[in-house]
DNA sequence: GTCTATCGTGGAAGCGCATTCCTACGAGGA
DNA sequence: TCCTCGTAGGAATGCGCTTCCACGATAGAC
């Protein structure tokens, strides 16, 4: 029997309604540290379901002077790398009485800040920043003053990525999953390596170059700087990097492209060049984003547990109150070696 | 010089610090009827600046009795299909003081009456559901009913995919476009279909069978219901079908996959098979998701711009205060010929 | 049988802000 | 010079809820 009256139904009304204070009602919805007898209790709970009643979570987060509100800053939800991260965040967040709000940069960095500064107004509990840090010092160090600030007014930031901020973080390992890429390349007989490396300013494709570099130093191999291209770090960046590329392939016999996105358009551009992956030049890329599992020749690249990530984080705030000083969560990534190096490697 | 003090900066110590009034300090930061003299705005303007201030949204929100929330309910963040969708509204929102804040079903539809309710205390400007209605009617009912209270107490809801609700819906052609899919097809010359059809319970993916028959009716083509496998949504789904339809594969010359995800996973198993996409059978798929553009052979396919629904959907939210009866947004699908269908219609 | 913990309940304060109502002041007309 | 009107600033109220405190009743201890 709901009573639609004009405007919302308050705890006033419930109350009335069941011939109780307003305290009674409270603590019999809410359950407090007091108890309520059970017939109230029951009367309470009673009216409140015939009246629809939903409390103002604005008003409750007043009085109790916290909310249950996660914010989670992406820089582009559009992105497999992050809906996956996102899936991963909520689905950890389920059934912990927690509201996640999503907030996208769009790749605008300073818009990290600007969604700080709301959730702070919004009194989020927590914020996750799940984005690459950018190498920019004017942006990052707005950040960092905003994170504190947020932190001042008792909120919990977590970073995914790179261990920049002293936050809470969930530390991708970028350099050692490309090091055992190139590891794993060199022994699959490849010697002379291109990289398609996303943009400089991005430490997650800096890193990974870094550390793919680094596994072809280990076997002895050099990486010619001039075969380093950079560029978007989106499936078009990929396409033209790697066409940039195309007129030197012949002293190529692998390209890596710092992420999977990239590599598809990479992949594209060979093959309109006439060329064919892997008969004429192998092709890695990193993450393993579940959406391009099946393109064809399969993809070889590292295995990022993205969903994964996402619940890492989500637990730090959940465990943030026993914290005495940022601490770390390491998440590795595992090669997968399949059909764009080497048919006889299909996996 | 920030002065950080316990708890957060309330609109009292800004006032306290300028010399005003709170009422003359509310004045001057959210600009009113009423007007602030010069100087006192910028004395009320620095001490906010100097305090870090950021005023508390839950107490605005109360003390005005409106929210600028907007919720976003989605059956599943990591599929694409959505995350563009959530990427269009959330573009389409920038600049518009609005918090985006986003539900994930997980594919559950009884969580989106619970989302409801949660935005409900939220005091939710609005909500935009964007899922495929389902035909359950216990749930559809109490959606219903939910969706009843969330209006009575001054909300929106937009729904984006069938109009089966009374509210504002962008309404995905999904008949449509499967139908010209169909003529399409049947143009270039297929004749025996087979169609991968998803859960039955899913009016999107029902519309485009129904839509898909429709279609080849009209060419004077019968659609075998026994070549109509349901199915999960999901790329497995799409393998697990195409697998189970592949011991007569002999009857068949093309097949359609109700959306592009399972199209990639029939067109593996058609490849686990032995047999290749399209030399020994066609296949299509629906909504042309943009990571999926470079498979090989790339997917014929129904474009959808899932960005524009998102938008629309998010313009119906901003312009909801005029309207006086449901609105509707169409938003067609375009066919795409790829290779998937015959080699020489190569796009 | 009285006195003191204990527990269930109601009253009321206060969270931070927008906004209404009120006051004081200055300017302009008579 | 006096009165009136317009305007800028301040005090106070209330949004809906949680929670502290007070109160009466009940039960256990002596």
């Amino acid at each position: 029997m709901a009573e639609q009256s004009r405007g919302s139904v308050t705890l006033m009304d419930v109350a009335a309604r069941a011939g109780v204070s307003l305290a009674t009602a409270s603590r019999a919805l809410n359950g407090s540290t007091r108890r309520v007898g059970d017939d109230l209790r029951e009367r309470v709970l009673a009216a409140a379901r015939s009246l629809n009643y939903a409390a103002n979570a604005q008003a409750q987060a007043m009085a109790r002077g916290r909310t249950n509100v996660v914010g989670l800053v992406v820089h582009d939800i559009a992105d497999p790398y992050f809906s996956s991260i996102a899936a991963g965040v909520m689905e950890a967040a389920e059934g912990h009485q927690v509201l996640v709000t999503l907030g996208s940069t769009l790749r605008r960095p300073e818009r990290e800040v600007e969604y700080l500064v709301a959730l702070r107004g919004q009194h989020s509990r927590a914020v996750i920043l799940a984005g690459s840090r950018m190498d920019d010092s004017p942006v990052a160090e707005a950040l960092r003053r905003e994170i504190e600030i947020f932190e001042g007014d008792g909120g919990i930031v977590v970073a995914i990525s790179q261990h920049q901020l002293p936050v809470d973080t969930v530390v991708i390992e970028n350099r050692l999953g490309a090091r055992d890429l190139a590891t794993s390349l060199v022994e699959l007989g490849y010697r002379r390596f291109g990289v398609l490396a996303g943009p400089d300013a991005l430490l997650t494709a800096r890193d990974r170059v870094h550390g793919f570099r680094d596994g072809l130093g280990r076997a002895g191999l050099d990486l010619d700087p001039t075969l380093v291209v950079h560029g978007a770090f989106t499936r078009d960046g990929g396409h033209q990097a790697m066409r940039s590329l195309l007129d030197r392939v012949g002293e190529l016999d692998c390209v890596f492209a710092v992420n999977d996105v990239m590599a598809v358009g990479a992949m594209v551009a060979v093959r309109e060049h006439g060329l064919s992956v892997p008969q004429d030049l192998g092709l890695a890329g990193f993450d393993d984003i579940s959406t391009l599992r099946d393109v064809n020749p399969s993809l070889t690249t590292v295995r990022l547990p993205l969903e994964k990530v996402g619940a890492t984080a989500f637990d730090l705030v959940q465990t943030a109150a026993e914290r005495t000083k940022p601490r770390t969560r390491r998440i590795k990534g595992e090669v997968v070696l399949r059909q764009s190096t080497r048919p006889a490697v299909a996996s």
